[in-house]
RNA sequence: GGGCGGGUAGCUCAGUUGGGAGAGCACCGGCCUUACAAGCCGGGGGUCGCAGGUUCAAGCCCUGUUCCGCCCA
């Protein structure tokens, strides 16, 4: 398809959704387990089936587009496989809120309407993220798509419940857990966030009963002093020494509770006493295991007072705090309150405040599975990028603590656990029993709670496939070849996947993990709906359009570095993508209709085709270099650099001669050449910007179908042409050395100047004479004469410049003010001297003349001459202005 | 208290084997030069947090120190 001009502007809206549009009816990233291709897998981290798309998601699904385009480009057969996960809590705090408004609670449906309420939830608005996935580009196979809570996954977790219960890997007992009243459910450890408070430590009195003396405790929640069973002190604390042993009267409540001695007590925090709660407090629970105390819940699973609180029940723990505050202080038991910062555990889903509690649960032994998980990064079957990010993983497995799974929801995998009401027996089967194996009672009940979601989420890697079944993309695709996640789930949901895939597919769920950063706002702060900070992802799409947003995120995001991302960015990219753009128009303008030819000589003398295309190479290889060790910052800077500033700047404007001019030859070269670099770079740029790639490649000669099914660009080493490289580099700085001056003497563009260049060099003045046309049109001059030293004369009024030891003057004759002339050239003589200065200490220095290198020193030694050679004629040119009657300074 | 990361131009950040401090944006000056004013050309600007050390040579390696951020207790 050849096209003719484009439209001025890159109109996005249209073509981006035509683009997706396209994709997704043609099924363009269906990954077919036949082919033959090498394989190629990512698992999309499940976005909540709630979730709306943030920049977060956008950064996480640009990252792995890239990778699955890009692998694509190469020949992988690519498979990305997308979908999403039930949020247990999440989504039934959606539901349970839209019952409220009608006024009801889950508990007047009853558990099978609601969840059919949440189904229907789910159908009508659960799908919201992935289109706008797909409308962000990502290059998923959406026929592909899956659920935690599909038939199959299902059945997957269910079967993996059986087993780890069956190998005693999973058990129910009664432990202290993080309890949120709010969501009225267990968390895992891991839910939960501490978060500092300006709270109080209040000194309480403890009187002996033996009327002997006093302890003093202290603490920040002096409510659930109801609940205590007895004071600690250390063992070797001489203030406390005589008290262990004896027995305390809890204030109002009477209760006689011993005095014990443990080393796990802090003798430097309070008063050194220490009041243990053995229901409420994790530490509290261990010690009061070890001495075999009592165990009084008095905060009930809503946040209330439990019976066990005596007068106080029914109190909201809140309430009860000021409440026995009061009374301690009316009594006298209270010494005093201190301010005091504490850290404080809060539900991460409704940032309640949470409440340990001892409670029966169900859990996933993790030690033993965090053996082989941490094993299979230590011998590099999992490799952590970047690498620092294997510390909190492994901190955090060699700590891991079991982990409960189960919920107090509704919303979620079932427990396949049944309780038989005749003889007690637990069983857990995959298909519902009907009877009790050991009594053959019929009264069954079946365990209320469910799963916790990152259960599910654990099996993604090969649930997903189709396992337990034994399928064709398990087989393909599995280990899949890097998992790409932000950090904060890193032991949520990766270290998790570890434990289950090797577990279960013994094999690593993937090869490589890339860790990607945060994104923030421009100062650097969390974006968060309440701070109002948020730069919604949708709106920056439909503002600046996808390609720019995604390439302003690749560009930022360096490994180990959180993205500061402001609107102007997003903006400053756009007009990248415009430049690209336009650079296309020219060229097939220029191609006015023709196919120039397919095929390149195979040696080309042309300066800038050489020059160019050898360039292209290196930039193959960066490219190449940089996706492959996940460097994606550099993949964008690398293109950028190379399409605006050598391809734009340079090479178009070289050839805009050929493409004017009356050479047949030349101007097929032109249009040839011009149109394969483009095509080149379009397809090293499209994992990153799929959608204007995909238009322009469309409208470039030669190209067939879509740009995905292009080849990835290979390194032709043949083109790479270092002597071009260095030719370029003379004409850029002799060109770049009249347009300083120029510049600096505020010669307008359009005031054409005569030049003379002094040349000693034959090569080099032979170069100089050969480029000289386009030398003077990227310079703007209105003529340039070129010779060796002495041969030519130099203009009277003229400012000069030096160019690796060419020397330019420029005419200025009528323009050039002598005071402004001798001020540049004092500056830059400056600039030389100072340079000069620290080259000459270093070759005056013995110890480096013996120790370096002989090419360092060598380098060096030229460098020194180099800069001297350009002080002493940029002195001689001084020189000759101040004849002139320039500037006496 | 422990661990980790960071401090480089006004801002945001690159700098992957130690050997001439870079980019983008912002700023200043000149331009509607027929792809692009969402553009072109030129320019100014940094004691690489601080102090030591290793080395012929340190933004980079080592030690200490200070500030900021995150995680854990």
């Amino acid at each position: 398809m050849t096209a003719g001009a484009l439209p001025k502007g890159y109109e996005f809206h249209e073509i981006e959704a035509r683009s997706t549009e396209f994709w997704e009816q043609h099924d363009c990233f269906h990954a077919d387990t036949a082919s033959e291709r090498p394989p190629f897998s990512i698992v999309i981290p499940p976005p909540n089936v709630t979730g709306q798309l943030h920049m977060g998601h956008a950064l996480n699904n640009t990252l792995q587009d890239i990778l699955s385009r890009y692998k694509r480009l190469k020949g992988f057969e690519v498979l990305w496989l997308p979908g999403m996960d039930h949020a247990g809590i999440a989504t039934q705090n959606v539901v349970e809120r839209q019952l409220a408004a009608e006024g009801l609670s889950r508990h007047d449906l009853g558990r099978a309407p609601f969840l059919a309420r949440v189904w229907d939830w789910k159908e009508k608005y659960g799908g919201i993220i992935l289109n706008q996935l797909k409308r962000l580009g990502s290059s998923c196979d959406w026929k592909r798509r899956r659920f935690t809570m599909d038939a199959g996954l299902s059945r997957a977790v269910r079967l993996v419940f059986v087993t780890l219960y069956q190998e005693d890997l999973i058990y129910r007992g009664e432990r202290m857990i993080n309890w949120c009243p709010r969501c009225m459910t267990a968390l895992a450890n891991i839910e939960v966030e501490a978060e500092e408070l300006a709270s109080k430590l209040y000194h309480l009195r403890y009187p002996l009963e033996d009327g002997s003396g006093d302890l003093v405790v202290a603490t920040t929640r002096p409510e659930t002093m109801l609940g205590d069973s007895a004071v600690a002190v250390h063992p070797e604390d001489p203030r406390y020494r005589d008290f262990i042993g004896k027995t305390v009267v809890l204030p109002l409540v009477g209760r006689r509770m011993p005095v014990i001695a443990d080393p796990y007590v802090d003798r430097a925090f309070g008063t050194g006493a220490l009041k243990i709660t053995p229901a409420h407090d994790f530490n509290d629970f261990e010690i009061g295991r070890k001495h075999q105390l009592e165990f009084i819940r008095v905060i009930g699973e809503d946040g209330t007072m439990t019976a066990a609180a005596g007068r106080w029940a029914g109190l909201d723990r809140g309430e009860c705090r000021t409440r026995i505050v009061d009374e301690l202080e009316q009594t006298g038991f209270l010494i005093k309150v201190e301010d005091y910062a504490n850290r404080v555990g809060h539900c991460y889903r409704c940032k309640s405040v949470v409440e340990p509690s001892l409670s029966l649960q169900w859990f996933i032994a993790t030690t033993p599975l965090a053996e082989e998980a941490m094993r299979a990064v230590r011998d590099g079957r999992t490799r952590i990028i970047p690498k620092k990010w294997e510390n909190d993983y492994f901190a955090w497995m060699e700590n891991v603590e079991d982990w409960c799974i189960s919920r107090q929801i509704w919303w979620g995998h079932r427990i396949p656990a049944w309780y038989c009401k005749g003889c007690g027996r637990t069983i857990v089967a995959m298909e519902d029993p009907e009877r009790c194996p050991d009594c053959q009672g019929q009264q069954l009940e079946q365990d209320s709670d469910v799963l916790d979601t990152w259960f599910s989420s654990a099996l993604w890697p090969f649930s997903t496939m189709g396992w337990p079944g034994r399928t064709r993309e398990l087989e393909k695709f599995y280990p899949t070849s890097v998992l790409v996640t932000g950090f904060d789930i890193l032991n949520f949901w990766v270290a998790r996947m570890m434990m289950m895939g090797l577990h279960f597919m013994g094999e690593v769920p993937f090869r490589d993990v890339y860790v990607h950063a945060l994104v923030r706002d421009a100062q650097g702060h969390k974006m968060s709906k309440s701070k109002g900070n948020v730069i919604d992802p949708l709106v920056m799409m439909d503002q600046y359009g996808t390609d720019a947003l995604r390439f302003t995120l690749t560009a930022f995001a360096a490994q180990g570095r959180d993205i500061k991302l402001s609107e102007d960015r997003i903006e400053g990219y756009r007009h990248f993508v415009n430049k690209l753009w336009n650079a296309t128009r020219l060229v097939l303008m220029n191609l006015d209709g023709t196919e120039p030819p397919r095929d390149l000589p195979a040696r080309l003398d042309s300066l800038p085709h050489r020059w160019i295309l050898s360039r292209l190479q290196r930039v193959i290889g960066e490219v190449d270099t940089a996706l492959d060790g996940y460097f994606f910052n550099q993949y964008a800077q690398t293109l950028y650099q190379f399409i605006w500033h050598e391809y734009c700047d340079w090479y178009l404007e070289m050839i805009k001669p050929d493409f004017y001019g009356d050479d047949p030859d030349a101007k097929r070269l032109a249009r040839g050449l011009a149109a394969k670099v483009l095509e080149t770079v379009l397809v090293m740029l499209h994992p990153v910007m799929p959608f204007v790639t995909e238009e322009i490649y469309g409208k470039l000669p030669h190209t067939q179908g879509l740009i995905m099914a292009a080849g990835f660009p290979v390194i032709d080493s043949v083109r790479i042409d270092s002597a071009a490289e260095h030719d370029m580099a003379l004409i850029m700085a002799v060109v770049g050395a009249v347009r300083n001056v120029r510049g600096e003497m505020d010669v307008p563009p359009a005031a054409r100047v005569a030049a003379v260049v002094l040349c000693d060099r034959p090569a080099d003045r032979d170069l100089l004479l050969e480029h000289s046309r386009t030398i003077g049109d990227l310079a703007r001059l209105s003529s340039i004469q070129i010779g060796a030293r002495g041969e030519l004369a130099k203009p009277k009024l003229a400012a000069g410049a030096l160019a690796d030891g060419v020397e330019i003057f420029v005419d200025l004759e009528g323009i050039l003010d002598l005071e402004s002339e001798t001020k540049r050239l004092l500056k830059e003589i400056g600039k030389l001297e100072k340079e000069l200065g620290s080259t000459a200490r270093k070759l005056e220095n013995a110890g480096f003349l013996a120790n370096a290198p002989a090419e360092v020193v060598a380098k060096e030694r030229e460098k020194a001459g180099r800069l001297a050679e350009k002080r002493d004629k940029l002195t001689a040119q001084l020189e000759r202005i101040r004849s002139l009657g320039g500037g006496a300074s």
